[in-house]
DNA sequence: TATAAAACATGACAATTGTCAGTTTTTTTA
DNA sequence: TAAAAAAACTGACAATTGTCATGTTTTATA
């Protein structure tokens, strides 16, 4: 039998924990737990979607196709978060791919639930808008690295955000593993400059690789980089 | 004797129309309306904001101070356009600070007015909501220009979209000009740079200038390079 | 309107980054 | 576990972009 929504800790993070009891029970009834192995794609860049998915277990990496045929990743999707809410809001087909990095469990919740509730639920709707405004301010953020900063640097703040959103494991290897394109694609270069740059950083003992495996030698000299010294 | 906002034609664009005639008294009669001269600062990064404002007149730049000391310009407010509304709804210090581009004129409307009305007015919280999805899809397009297209590329962008919303004059030349630093903050380059292929491109017969003032010449090319051809 | 200040412009050079063309290693799958 | 596929890696080179230094033009202001 289906897990409750009633009863999920993942709503504590994210919008639905706004919902009042009845809101979150039509959710439940509603909802569809899907499973994604690790390179499956959630949905595509243009697609309409007809619901929003929380995220219960695992991450996606949230993209967009460029001109020039690069994927640029403009955020990665973690537990806790609902993703798909922007082009539910606005009516209009998503503007970013969703693809899972490494296995995961989401709970699919048809759009209709959620706008019912925003129409009815002004706690629900202002929860929603202020997670949004978090997203904001954080692609503000993004905009100022993505231009103000060299790739060096941003490969750098790549390392410890990996590290302090998902932690390391037991050897000190990151517990989220990218591949070195998919790095690429989050700060914006070319695979072979990032594979560069990661060789340059193990040199210098800021980092240790095992296989794709990563992790942190030098936290402050990497950050020390970061911020220009 | 002020204007009221009832007949304010600016709101019909912004999230204030999906508020009822009782609210917009209230805004109406608590707003106080300002001018800002070319150059002057509504608010600074890190400000604390106790209201938003209505852009009436004028345009100003949003812009993020990054670690290298330089300005960068996440947007231009425009006429219509409510700003401030990120910091007041998180209630958090602004992250970004307001300078005038020309000379402009401005509501101001307490952080109350709003925050009671997303209370009680979901129609309002979610016009509200509405606006910042749609910031933040703008944002993502920021993000993957930025990361993905090339200086002279984003600096055609930046022409064509300053034509396409602020339009040209009788001459034919960009109705809002900004100075040559503004445009290279807003694409994320040295100035040298963006002089440089503002030259580039009056030389190639793209643009033509008289003084600061920009016109665009050759849209054709200008769209062509942008497209990668 | 003379003078100062700001903005615009250009050259020379160095640093950063991307591209192409491969090889090697790791991972996946039959 | 052998073969195939994918990912990681490296070298060589070119293109892009930033920096510094300096001169010119435009704009603002006393």
């Amino acid at each position: 039998m289906e897990s409750r929504c009633e009863n999920c800790i993942v709503r504590q993070f994210n919008s639905l924990r706004a919902m009042s009891k009845e809101e979150l029970k039509e959710v439940s009834d509603s909802k569809v737990t899907k499973k994604y192995k690790k390179g499956e794609t959630l949905f595509e860049e243009g697609e309409k979607l007809n619901g929003v998915f929380c995220v219960r277990e695992g991450v996606s990496k949230m993209s967009k196709l460029s001109a020039n045929g690069k994927d640029q990743i403009v955020k990665l999707a973690t537990t806790g978060e609902v993703i798909g809410q922007r082009a539910v809001i606005v009516e209009e087909p998503t503007n970013l791919s969703a693809i899972a990095v490494n296995d995961m469990e989401v709970c699919f919740v048809p759009k209709e639930i959620i706008v019912n509730s925003m129409h009815k639920n002004p706690d629900f709707t202002l929860e929603v808008l202020r997670h949004m405004a978090h997203d904001l301010k954080e692609a503000d953020d993004v905009i100022v690295n993505m231009s103000q900063k060299t790739v060096k640097q941003r490969i750098a703040e790549a390392f410890l955000y990996l590290k302090n959103n998902y932690g390391v494991d037991e050897e000190g290897y990151l517990s989220l593993t990218l591949s070195r394109e998919d790095i690429a694609n989050v700060v914006g270069t070319a695979t072979e400059s990032c594979i560069r740059i990661i060789s340059e950083f193990k040199k210098k003992g800021y980092l240790k690789t095992s296989g794709k495996r990563i992790g942190i030698a030098n936290e402050k000299e990497l950050q020390d980089l970061i911020d220009g010294f």
